[in-house]
RNA sequence: GCCGGUGUGGCUCAGAGGUAGAGCAGCGCACUCGUAAUGCGCAGGUCAACAGUUCGAAUCUGUUCACCGGCUCCA
């Protein structure tokens, strides 16, 4: 006899053949959405036969384990589908994701989009005829026979550490895996495929390239539909569409990965940097510029020879080779190094606008947010081993100030591990690892660990900004270096007169200047804040007598550092007012004979409408009131 | 770099072996207008580049380049 319970409700089964689902039903915890359950809080099929008791829960689709386990068994009908359309396809991975789900697979010839809703349509057909999934416990001897025809299963099996291992079945398709799953396929209802790419077999590029197919499940149509609206709203904020479309950048073939900034796109980074430079200042940074191109030696001494090359941009000058700089922190030492240094200057802070070009493949380059040239936000920080605690704690609060009360960004924070190419003892990444630890530690900065995706000179900190599609950016960082220092014999006087090496801190906090405006133009959707809008105002004369009127409130605001532009088209004013709407401009003045004969302007504001007729004094007022960080 | 897709006027896109089309934007003219598109007209393209097949190629084939979706890599 098995008990089992359920908060207050218990019950007892006697048949040693009896299944979860049994003892579900027994509790009344059995519904439409039940698609699994948990035992001791161990996940299981329905179908699974109960050999113990004790508290049972049922699994629907409205938890997060449940959209799992629906997600998943709907990459199992895929394959189903799959199999039945493409005989003779090799599966490989098909596991669920973040907002779905996808299956490697290895097909004859080639899948392509348009050939995705014939794989739901078949899909449709085993899902209507609700499909039995069945688990099966095999020896691995027996599944390495089951699977013999199948290289990637059979790759799988052998490295499994277990003596048995489970398959599913459904219908002729069956999959090794290890569940659970949904009792059969009718469960699964609310599905789409989304696209279609390839991806290495277990992620190395060494491997052979599969075709992956991406798709999406959930309890609900609401939900798959609020998903794909999601999808096409994202398409919306694409900052590379939007760029064009509110003329800010363009992206050439006569330099892939090398954007050109228009008037209104600079406009934007330079308040961006005018901000920035204000913040820092404030914090004790000393700006510097050091330069594109620097002799080869230098980046042999630093490393970079060693452990960037590839990505480095040579040229030659007077026959010696000289590479174009794709970090700042050699020039930073070498202009440190023009002096003795007392630890009475310490922490120094050179902070750099600095340019840097990197060679990256062309198949990653994406709009702004990956290039092959881009201005790092940095600063080497030179510091005595003891302050780094105190440094980097500095570091993280400024890090939030600008993407939290700034920007609104929610961000995520990582710490990045010894990398495999390295340079250091294991004592020096210990004690640099350790460091940053407590500094997050003591902050109770909630934190993940990356492991082996440090610097090849130092571990750090990274801050993760979230875009509109619920990708991660990465923005800022924080890294401790503990070999450039030693590298170019960088020293300070210490309060005792003895020489000593600082320690080196590389920091950023746009990261690229380039990427975090793309990041902004899809966190805004174009629609930026008042301080950094291109145009903050546009003038619209209803008729052609209202131009001078117009040029002379113009005056009046530019004077005041104002951005301020005139519609002068012979438009109706609904025209002016759409287009001045589309490029987002934060106020339009409408100004037409009552406003010219009052002195006024009428005031629309982009999200808010028209605002009615205002005083300059009144409407200056109002634009006061904006948030302007770069005001006080 | 790898897999798949795409490339037609400034933009968005149609056309698919017989020599290029629309809407928007631009320019001109008329209208002088009150809160999200006024009307008419004009101009604008060696159909990404190069090679090939063909009597004839934007259309078929190959190569290259760029872009898009991913993989790997990354700020």
């Amino acid at each position: 006899m098995l008990h089992f319970k359920n908060g207050e409700k218990s019950c007892e089964i006697a048949n040693d053949s009896a299944t979860l689902h049994d003892v579900i039903k027994a509790l009344g915890l059995d519904g439409k959405k039940v698609i699994a359950a948990k035992l001791n809080d161990e996940l299981m099929d329905l179908s699974r036969n109960v050999n113990e008791g004790g508290e049972v829960e049922a699994v629907t689709t409205d938890s997060p384990e449940g959209l799992e386990i629906l997600r998943h068994s709907t990459a199992h009908l895929m394959a189903q589908a799959i199999e039945r359309l493409y005989p003779g396809t090799h599966f490989g991975i098909g596991p669920a994701i973040k907002d779905g789900f996808y299956y490697d697979i290895d097909v004859a010839g080639t899948i392509t989009e348009s050939d995705l809703p014939k794989i739901e349509a078949e899909m449709r057909k085993i899902s209507g005829a609700g499909e039995k999934v069945s688990r099966e416990d095999m020896s691995k001897e027996d599944a390495l026979k089951f699977f013999a025809n199948d290289p990637y299963k059979t790759e799988l099996i052998s490295e499994i550490d277990a003596p048995t291992v489970s398959i599913y079945k459904q219908g002729e398709y069956a999959d090794l895996c290890r569940g659970p799953h949904v009792p059969d396929a009718s469960k699964i209802h609310n599905f789409k495929l989304l696209s279609i790419a390839g991806a290495y077999w277990r992620g190395s590029e060494k491997n052979k390239m599969l075709t992956r197919i991406y798709g999406t499940a959930f309890a609900t149509p609401d939900e798959l539909k609020t998903y794909t609206k999601r999808l096409e709203e994202a398409k919306l904020r694409d900052h590379r569409k939007l760029g064009k479309e509110l003329d800010l950048f363009s992206l050439h073939e006569e330099g892939p990965g090398f954007p050109f900034f228009h008037p209104k796109g600079m406009v934007i980074m330079n308040t961006l940097i005018n901000f920035w430079r204000k913040e820092h200042l404030k914090r004790g940074y000393l700006e510097i510029k050091t330069p594109q191109i620097l002799d080869q030696q230098l980046w042999v001494r630093s490393g970079h020879w060693d452990h960037y090359r590839e990505n480095m941009y040579l040229t030659e000058i007077d026959e010696k080779t000289y590479a174009i700089k794709p970090m700042n922190c050699p020039g930073s030492i070498l202009v440190y190094k023009t002096q003795l240094r007392s630890y009475r200057e310490l922490p120094m802070r050179l902070a750099e606008l600095g340019i840097v070009h990197r060679h990256e493949r062309t198949g990653v380059l994406h709009g702004l947010m990956r290039v092959r040239c881009f201005t790092q936000d940095d600063s080497h920080t030179y510091i005595e081993p003891s302050k780094i605690k105190e440094e980097v704690t500095a570091i993280m609060e400024l890090d939030k100030y600008f993407y939290t009360k700034v920007f609104n960004f929610k961000y995520t924070v990582e710490l990045s591990t010894r990398p495999e190419d390295s340079m250091g003892t294991d004592e020096q990444w210990e004690a640099a690892e350790a460091a940053l630890k407590d500094a997050l530690e003591s902050t109770n900065t909630p934190y993940t660990i990356n492991p082996g995706d440090g610097a090849f000179y130092g571990p750090k900190i990274d801050f993760h900004l979230e875009d509109c599609i619920g990708r991660t950016w990465q923005c800022g960082t924080i890294q401790l270096d503990f070999q450039l220092p030693g590298r170019f014999d960088v020293t300070y006087i210490g309060e005792d007169g003895a020489e000593h090496t600082p320690v080196l801190i590389h920091r950023v906090v746009f990261g690229s200047v380039e990427r975090f405006m793309g990041i902004l133009i899809e966190h805004y959707a174009g629609a930026f804040p008042y301080w950094l809008a291109p145009v903050q105002v546009e003038i619209i004369p209803i008729a052609d007598t209202h131009i001078d009127y117009a040029k002379k409130l113009q005056d009046t605001f530019n004077k005041c550092g104002v951005r301020v532009e005139i519609d002068t088209r012979s438009e109706k004013l609904g025209r002016k007012i759409r287009d001045a709407q589309i490029q987002k401009i934060p106020y339009m003045l409408v100004v037409g004979d009552k406003e010219q004969a009052e002195n006024k302007v009428g005031v629309r504001e982009r999200s808010k409408g028209d605002l009615g007729s205002m005083t300059l004094d009144e409407f200056k007022n109002v634009l006061e009131n904006e948030f302007d960080p770069n005001k006080d």
